[in-house]
DNA sequence: TAAACGTGGGG
DNA sequence: TCCCCAAGTTT
């Protein structure tokens, strides 16, 4: 039985107002147009999402699709150009499981797995994920939980906790509400309602079609949930990137490993991380100038101040690829260095 | 379990 | 300006 009767009709209602709301997405089949989902483009666009803004993402889907329409397509790509084709969206690891993903569907004849179980083993496909392409992808019934439905839910049943400690307890009452039919609608449904109506600051409880069912509403704490445990302050590091020129071309890298920006084109640097600031030494002995002002750049757990040194060399000794500066924004640098570039050129 | 992992926009 | 946050996953 469901937790309450007064939510029994969740999501009936949720549906309803979904057919007269749901947002248009390029990745979106518009709820009762009848036209079947492609699961590439679900896929592509769910872990294009993960932590991203709807804003953020749309022209890089609009890209990612017109290079490659099918995941066959994808599967052939050069890493470097994928990679490339990411640059500035951020949390790079995904792109690195995408083409793995990728590749791994086209060996299965292009078909991707159609359940949370089969889907949840792809590189970059976790539960949240998994349940989604499940449900919007294949129909499939599923528990389908992102920072919409988790700030839904906590505010719908008053769940008090703060978060993380609280999934399970959203997630078991997300699981009452979910509906047997329509489950990729419904999903879709919550998380639009989070991001347009039940929003994080100033909830417009006004035009919320759930207000009369919604217990923290009714307390007047809807804006105060989820709680959240607070979070770590950010070290400041500092760093030097190296901007390292030879006849109009300047000398980038590809970054190693599997940490910060892994796999992407960069400019040398003094081994900056997250754990401490760069050593100062540059790469090679040149004539080295300080270029003025600093590169300020706010990652997830640190943040940087970035001084770049340019120099001149004669010949092309060291080791990577010599790029054609006026044509270093189609390098695909990730968003730091291409802040460093700027600077540069600004100069 | 907690930390690592990017970036841009909004209040 | 600064802090919070966004369709999370991996180790």
């Amino acid at each position: 039985m469901k937790a309450s009767d007064k939510i029994d009709d969740a999501a009936g209602r949720l549906l309803a107002w979904y057919d007269g709301h749901a947002r248009t997405l390029p990745w979106r089949v518009p709820p009762g147009s009848g036209q079947a989902p492609d699961p590439y483009r679900v896929w592509l666009s769910e872990v294009m999402l993960q932590q991203t803004t709807v804003a953020a993402v749309k022209s890089y889907f609009e890209k990612f699709t017109q290079s490659w329409p099918t995941v066959e397509d994808l599967a052939s790509a050069d890493d470097a150009d994928v990679l490339s084709a990411w640059a500035g969206l951020g949390y790079y690891a995904r792109a690195r499981n995408l083409i793995a993903s990728a590749r791994e569907v086209a060996a299965r004849g292009g078909i991707f797995p159609d359940t949370e179980e089969g889907l949840r083993e792809l590189p970059g496909i976790g539960a949240y994920t998994s349940a989604a392409i499940a449900a919007i992808a294949f129909g499939r019934r599923a528990v389908v939980v992102d920072a919409n439905v988790e700030r839904v839910i906590a505010r719908l049943f008053s769940i008090t906790e703060p978060l993380p400690g609280s999934k399970d307890a959203i997630r078991a009452a997300a699981d009452t509400i979910t509906p047997d039919e329509r489950a990729g609608d419904f999903a879709q449904a919550m998380m639009d309602l989070g991001a347009t109506i039940c929003t994080s600051r100033d909830p417009r409880c006004l035009l919320c079609p759930l207000s009369d069912m919604c217990t923290a509403r009714q307390t007047g704490i809807a804006a105060d949930l989820p709680r959240k445990t607070p979070k770590k302050a950010r070290p400041v590091r500092s760093g030097t990137a190296f901007w390292i020129e030879n006849d109009g071309h300047v000398l980038l890298v590809k970054r190693e490993g599997k940490g910060m920006l892994a796999g992407m084109r960069a400019l040398p640097d003094d081994g900056w991380s997250a754990r401490a600031s760069g050593n100062g030494e540059p790469p090679l002995a040149a004539e080295w100038s300080r270029v003025d002002g600093v590169v300020g750049h706010g990652f997830t757990h640190f943040l940087l101040e970035l001084s770049v040194h340019r120099c001149e060399v004669s010949d092309r000794v060291a080791e990577g690829e010599w790029w054609p500066v006026d044509r270093i924004e189609e390098a695909g640098l990730p968003t730091l260095f291409a802040k460093a570039a700027k600077l540069v050129l600004a100069t």
